[in-house]
DNA sequence: ATGTTC
């Protein structure tokens, strides 16, 4: 893969046919991916061919190989010309993100409650494969209100307070989900698990603000040196999964038909407008809602447990996905066009004001939420003003080691001991687990954040550091 | 990421 330097943080791919748009990759030279372990430069090669695409097709800092599309992958495709949405955009793990809540208490007065404080957490948070949830649904109906309102429902329903809603993605509720188009299957999947921290780099985080950059944006979001907060990682459990694999099915079918010929089996795509296309977008956006309700699910067990245990509360900063299509405008070639942006293991990042911003948010831009390897440190960026990428940056530390060559690398080690010894209570989590997720697997997670800021992708506001972890 | 292979 021919990569061109072009200033210190950004490098490109130039077109040569089949692309239709050149690749762009934000890295430096020590981040870019390893090309003889890692495709995932070939797979931003390959999602600059997709019909309708405008822009370039971009990689994030974190960017490492995923399916179809590289995770850190984010690409927009012009509706009105053509353009397609591809499920492999989106990823498997559908509007998979980051909730970050505050609480009103220092971590020197947490200390001496910390492990009382991880005992509630690890016993009233669902984790692991399979089944087991916060919210045991009364019944179809149910889980219909579920995909449709997201957040939105579950506050509704007793789970939260109206006040999360201003600090959700979509207030909480993407539009447009149509549970007519989740088959049975994934709905049988997920009946079980709304409310479910799942497994693999998933988490629930007792965390400190270690570290604050700007004052006055942090102030904003809430957040000052030495508070405690949770972060929660979850997504669309096996709903999701199920989702995309269905979507998928139907999209390697039709797609011949539509004339579409793409270098990857995987980049499986449709038109936007398309019937199959459309199909896709109403499932995405269930399935996202579901990711929603089940991080507000979560917050609310957490926050039962923080006033049991030490007595306080806790406020959402925000709620962002990580992994979507979004019908938004941009500005391209100067011109306001209806684009579906995919990001996939990226974030969007709105600048300072941002229409979609709450109003008390809208003069400093949107919280980012960066989670980072485990046992390692954590980010809270904003959006900055005319950011490339659509208003997209990281949105994590980014794999590279395969799990398996991870649980082999911790041979002979120790993981939670290793935890313990950095001051990181663990609850949950099988030996395996901890292994795939040790930092090693991982880039280091200031190096990304520093390459976005340095690209101008976003800017840093606060780093935070783990105190105790729950697993699944 | 995932009832870790329909």
């Amino acid at each position: 893969m021919d990569l061109v330097e072009e200033s210190p943080y950004r490098f490109r791919i130039d077109r040569r046919d089949p692309m239709r748009v050149p690749g762009v990759v934000y890295a430096s030279p020590a981040l870019l991916p390893d090309a003889g372990s890692d495709k995932s430069l070939e797979q931003v090669a390959n999602v600059a061919t997709l019909p309708g695409i405008v822009g370039a097709s971009y990689a994030m800092p974190d960017v490492h190989w995923g399916y179809g599309f590289p995770i850190g992958g984010v690409a927009a495709t012009d509706v009105a010309a053509g353009g397609v949405v591809s499920p492999g955009g989106v990823g498997f793990d559908i509007s998979c993100g980051v909730r970050l809540l505050t609480a009103d208490l220092d971590r020197a007065a947490l200390r001496p409650r910390l492990d009382a404080l991880m005992d509630g957490l690890g016993e009233s948070t669902p984790r692991g494969m399979g089944r087991g949830a916060v919210w045991h649904l009364g019944d179809r109906a149910e889980l219909d209100a579920v995909l449709r309102g997201g957040s939105r429902y579950a506050v509704e329903r007793g789970f939260g307070v109206p006040r999360d809603l201003d600090r959700c993605e979509d207030r909480g509720a993407v539009h447009d989900a149509d549970p007519a188009q989740v088959s049975a299957r994934a709905i049988e999947r997920g009946a079980g698990q709304v409310g479910s921290l799942g497994s693999g780099n998933h988490f629930l985080e007792v965390q400190a603000v270690e570290e604050v950059y700007d004052e006055s944006v942090a102030a904003a979001f809430g957040l000052r040196a030495g508070q405690v907060c949770v972060m929660i990682h979850c997504g669309s459990r096996g709903l999701g999964h199920q989702i995309c694999t269905d979507h998928v099915r139907v999209m390697e079918g039709v797609m011949p038909g539509y004339g579409i010929d793409v270098p990857d089996r995987q980049l499986a795509c449709a038109p936007v407008t398309s019937p199959q296309g459309r199909a896709y977008l109403a499932a995405m956006a269930a399935a996202a809602n579901y990711a929603r309700a089940n991080r507000q699910l979560l917050a609310h067990a957490a926050r039962q447990v923080f006033a049991r245990v030490v007595g306080c509360d806790l406020d959402l900063v925000y709620d962002v996905s990580h992994n979507l299509a979004k019908i938004e405008e941009h500005r391209v070639d100067g011109t306001p066009r209806r684009l579906c942006v995919h990001r996939k293991g990226a974030t969007r990042a709105l600048p300072p004001g941002h229409p979609d911003l709450p109003e008390d948010l809208r003069p400093v831009g949107q919280p980012v939420l960066i989670p980072g390897s485990m046992g390692t440190a954590s980010y809270v960026l904003t959006g900055v003003p005319d950011a490339p990428a659509w208003a997209s940056t990281c949105h994590g530390a980014g794999r590279v080691r395969s799990r398996t060559q991870a649980s082999r690398a911790v041979r002979g080690h120790d993981p939670r001991r290793e935890l313990a010894a950095r001051d990181v209570a663990v609850r949950g989590a099988s030996r395996r687990g901890l292994a795939e997720e040790m930092p090693e697997a991982y880039k280091d997670v200031t190096a990304v954040v520093a390459v976005a800021e340095g690209a101008g992708l976003c800017a840093k506001v606060a780093r935070l550091v783990p105190l105790g972890v729950v697993k699944g």
